[in-house]
RNA sequence: GCUCGAAUGGUGGAAUGGUAGACACGAAGGACUUAAAAUCCUUUGGCCAUUGCGGCUGUGUGGGUUCGAGUCCCACUUCGAGUACCA
């Protein structure tokens, strides 16, 4: 039999199929393990051979686990809501349901040409009823609790209600969108309006007045991380800042347990680093300038209190409600007109447009220190979002005031001694105070650093203001005004929010006759009929975010078929949490973040036991296209091979790298490829057509997508495995490049030659040879521990030099191949399965045991030392393995070889590392 | 600007501080074939010597630590990723 991967692979996956092979039970006699990769948004354009790179990690990580006898948990799913299909919903009528179903059956007869050994009986899909209800329901949870900063936990809305009850306002301690002030009295005396207007403050889930990131484009807000540069992460539509009334998410509040937990859990320190920066914790002093002539006091955030001296100006957000306040009279005009400029940029202008631009409003500060009246200004580089909106202006000490003082020629006071400011600000935290003393503080000649400190201790003494800690993370905007996704379990009783009932859930999308918002304006479900409550209230029209679905998906894969429970206790009692999960860093600072804060609020619910969802994240590189172009010498037909280019007039034009091999092109299925081409004639080099070749994003337009189904045609899911993993180090981006994939499919079948000549199966019951144990025992070292540590495109190395060794030995042993096979499992299950059971297993391979090495079979009889002088290699020499250090020295002096190299020299010291060198010092 | 990461043959990439270039692709030569494909064998960092077994050089640049540095430390150059008026 020669090795037919079709046969074999068909085979195989109809027999896992059939046989349940992957299915996962709960099984308190083994240990859990749980392999995760981040489920696919399936788009109209199927897999190509970048997305299949972590889930075969993955797969082989959780096939290796299970033969070494963990209960692995290793699902797979859909992050079926997002707006391609109801864009395409738009354009055709078509429902987007129906397109994502399409699609996910191509996902699904693409993935399962893979051979992974997922659980199908575990698939969850994010726009299921039955897997949404809990979307549903976890907001309804996040709606009624708060989140206590004292208890540093989420608790029940009812608890604050007591609190206020009993005495307003006054210590309450718990995350809130501003600081209120009410008397007990005062909250009874409320109407129901004023009440769920005054808990919206410090609800979880809340409606709020937000500045939004708005995309005219799509019709709907995105979120922080669904912007970049101006533009949204999906099309690339500019966006615009709109103030909006939103449901958020107080995201916020949990930042410190977000910041912390990342030391519990092991990922990469750059992920960390990301997650770090966007939680953005930055420790400083919250000051108050009191207002010349007006009882407004501007509330600011330093994190350089020791610069306060050196304040010549304040300046507003143009967004600061501080704006209105403080402006006198005759200014106004000047600065409204400054307000509406602002306005009609978008944040993409305003990014570009990098001038220092603003206006001052006619008011006054006073310096808390030293009494000095500094103007405030209006300025667009201050961000309404984050701190209090408002700023103090130090010029000497931060290049953005700089840049503000020198347009406007305000006034710079240099603090710290030696530092010229005649050109530029010195920002460095370093050096040593000047001009910085007043009654009672003088911080003159003290480093930065402690100067920082003494200040922040005389403000807080003066009451001047507070040490404060920011954070940059802000709220999540969690409204879209859009159709595909889960409809909020919200309605409008009298203009006031409420929430359905829990036992009602789901709330199931409605049917709408267009896609496109209504005539007023409304989002897409203003369209649906009967949209309203059981009472005859109206439902909310927005529906929740892509993120919603994919906060929690994990938790149902332990479970998916419970409907009292988004996981049942002994589910999540034994599963836990993640414990190896494989996806791409671009999630860093979105789902990951999400996701997190959702665990960790469901975990103060006490719903899961493990407050990080997610124990181990490897991040797996992207899979670059690599383009392969031809050149057409222009106003012809003809196309001119690479390395001739130069000598004609040429146009590079991409040609679909599926009829180009090693960078030669196939010049008849070429001319078949387009009409136009049809006539096409060529220019050669060596007889051959030599293309030239990119690397860049893989897509349609540049022809350079792969598809998997191919590879697994022409080669089998087995060489596209282990090709995907020889590529190179499983972190590292790189570009798919099909040429060196030969090697690895003839592996395979050099291994195949190990067990069958022709149709006679050679494996006999003959002891193995010490070599044959040596070269396997090697192997089952080597890969066990590049398993452990990602390090798969070395294993493949490994593989392809014991089956070259074995080979060579002519080893066809039980013992060793059988070995050879089980420790080949993970990466190409279905030629290890077909083999195992020609050895006469009717038991799958997944069963099996990983097997464990033997050190007694790696020693060597002879050892090899490379002898050097003062470093520098020499010779090299054999001696008996297990001989002392001692010995060794005195072979390797008394080495004929040594001897020329020692003449006349004298030997300061000799170095032997066991197993490996002699160095010889000599002078 | 800031943060993190990387730099090794024609290419992808190996190397707990211990003979750099594993493994693979590609290329060249050879065997088997009428021929091709497939398969197998040899060579393959550079330079020199190849009737000698060898020598020199070599991991982005410049320093340093060490008996010994691709690996550790300092400075620089280039590239990649993330982030960006975060006060």
């Amino acid at each position: 039999m020669e090795y037919n991967h079709k046969n074999i692979e068909q085979r195989w996956q109809q027999y896992w199929r059939d046989n349940k092979t992957y299915k996962t039970v709960v099984d308190e006699s083994r240990p859990k393990f749980y392999v995760l990769d981040m489920f696919p948004y399936p788009s109209g354009a199927g897999l190509h051979v970048g997305h299949p790179l972590g889930y075969i990690a993955s797969d082989i990580y959780s096939r290796y686990k299970r033969l070494q006898g963990f209960n692995v948990l290793h699902p797979m799913g859909y992050d079926a809501y997002g707006l391609p299909a109801e864009q395409y919903a738009i354009q055709t009528g078509q429902h987007p349901e129906i397109t994502t179903r399409n699609n996910i059956a191509r996902y699904r007869s693409q993935l399962d040409k893979i051979g992974f050994c997922y659980d199908w009986d575990r698939e969850i899909k994010t726009c299921d009823p039955s897997y949404y209800k809990w979307t549903q329901w976890a907001f309804i949870k996040m709606f009624n609790h708060y989140y206590d900063t004292e208890a540093d936990k989420a608790m029940s809305i009812d608890k604050l209600i007591e609190h206020f009850e009993a005495n307003g306002s006054k210590g309450v301690k718990a995350a809130c969108s501003q600081e209120l002030d009410f008397t007990a009295d005062q909250w009874k005396a409320m109407n129901d309006k004023e009440k769920s207007d005054t808990l919206m403050n410090y609800r979880l889930a809340y409606l709020g007045n937000t500045m939004v990131n708005w995309c005219p484009k799509l019709g709907t807000v995105l979120a922080n991380d669904e912007v970049s540069e101006g533009v949204s992460v999906r099309g690339g539509y500019p966006v615009e800042q709109k103030l909006m009334y939103q449901w958020c998410l107080r995201v916020s509040a949990y930042a410190p347990r977000l910041l912390s937990g990342l030391d519990t859990i092991d990922w990469t320190d750059s992920l960390k680093e990301t997650q770090r920066n966007w939680i953005g914790r930055s420790e400083g002093a919250e000051m108050i300038f009191a207002v010349d002539n007006s009882d407004v006091k501007l509330e600011i955030f330093t994190t350089r209190a020791d610069t306060v001296f050196g304040v010549t100006f304040m300046v507003l957000a143009p967004e600061s409600e501080y704006v209105d306040m403080v402006t006198v009279a005759d200014r106004k005009e000047a600065v409204k007109e400054y307000i509406d400029s602002i306005k009609h940029k978008t944040e993409r202008e305003r990014m570009i447009d990098k001038k220092v631009s603003g206006v001052f409003t006619g008011a006054y500060a006073i310096n808390p220190l030293s009494g000095a009246k500094i103007p405030v200004w209006v300025s667009d580089y201050v961000l309404a979002g984050y701190g209090t909106g408002a700023i103090m202006a130090v010029p000497a000490h931060d290049s953005r005031d700089y840049a503000f003082a020198r347009h406007f020629q305000l006034p710079v006071i240099p603090l710290i001694e030696g530092a010229d400011v005649s050109e530029e600000s010195f920002d460095a935290k370093s050096g040593k105070m000047i001009n910085s003393s007043c009654d009672g503080l003088d911080l003159n000649g003290m480093e930065v650093k402690d100067a920082i400190a003494a200040a922040k201790r005389y403000i807080e003494e003066k009451g001047i203001g507070k040490v404060k800690v920011n954070y940059r993370l802000r709220d999540a905007i969690f409204s879209r005004q859009r159709y595909w996704g889960e409809p909020f379990p919200v309605y409008y009783k009298d203009g006031i929010p409420c929430m359905m009932d829990e036992s009602k859930l789901p709330l199931l999308l409605p049917e709408v006759d267009s896609y496109l918002p209504t005539e007023n304006g409304e989002p897409p479900l203003g369209r649906a009929k009967n949209w309203t409550s059981a009472e005859g209230y109206p439902i909310e029209l927005c529906t929740m975010p892509g993120f919603a679905g994919s906060s929690a998906y994990y938790l149902r894969y332990m479970d998916p078929a419970n409907d009292n429970a988004i996981v049942s206790k002994e589910a999540d009692e034994y599963w836990r949490n993640v414990d190896l999960y494989i996806g791409g860093t671009e999630h860093a600072t979105g789902h990951l973040i999400y996701s997190r804060f959702w665990n960790k609020f469901l975990y103060d619910l006490g719903a899961v036991c493990e407050e990080e969802p997610f124990k181990k994240l490897i991040n797996q590189g992207m899979i670059q296209g690599r383009s392969n172009f031809v050149y057409r010498i222009k106003d012809t037909n003809t196309f001119v091979s690479y390395n001739l280019r130069k000598n004609y007039d040429v146009t590079p034009i991409h040609v679909d790298v599926n009829i180009v091999s090693n960078d030669i092109l196939d010049t008849e299925a070429f001319k078949n490829w387009r009409p136009e081409f049809k006539t096409a004639e060529f220019i050669l080099e060596d007889g051959k057509y030599v293309c030239g070749y990119a690397v860049e994003k893989m897509s349609k337009s540049m022809f350079n997508v792969v598809n998997p189904d191919d590879i697994v045609e022409r080669y089998g899911a087995d060489t596209l495995r282990l090709y995907e993993m020889f590529l190179g180090p499983l972190e590292q981006s790189k570009p798919w490049d099909t040429n060196g994939i030969d090697g690895v499919n003839r592996f395979l079948k050099k291994m195949w030659g190990l067990f069958y000549k022709g149709d006679d199966l050679l494996v006999t019951d003959e002891a193995p040879s010490k070599e044959a144990l040596k070269s396997v025992h090697k192997l089952v070292k080597k890969v066990t521990y590049d398993i452990e540590n990602f390090s798969y495109n070395t294993s493949i190395a490994a593989f392809m030099i014991c089956v070259n060794e074995l080979g060579q030995q002519k080893c066809h042993s039980r013992e060793v191949l059988e070995m050879l096979l089980v420790t080949l499992a993970p990466f190409a299950p279905h030629i290890t399965e077909e083999l195992w059971h020609a050895l006469g297993h009717d038991t799958t391979i997944c069963d099996a045991q990983w097997p464990v090495y033997n050190e007694e079979y790696l020693k060597e009889d002879n050892v090899k030392y490379a002898v050097s002088f003062n470093g520098k290699a020499r010779f090299s020499m054999e001696v008996p393995a297990g001989i002392s250090s001692e010995d060794v020295e005195k072979l390797a002096l008394g080495n004929e070889n040594a001897a020329k190299w020692l003449d006349g020299k004298t030997i300061r010291k000799v170095i032997v590392v066991p197993g490996k060198i002699v160095n010889i010092v000599i002078s």
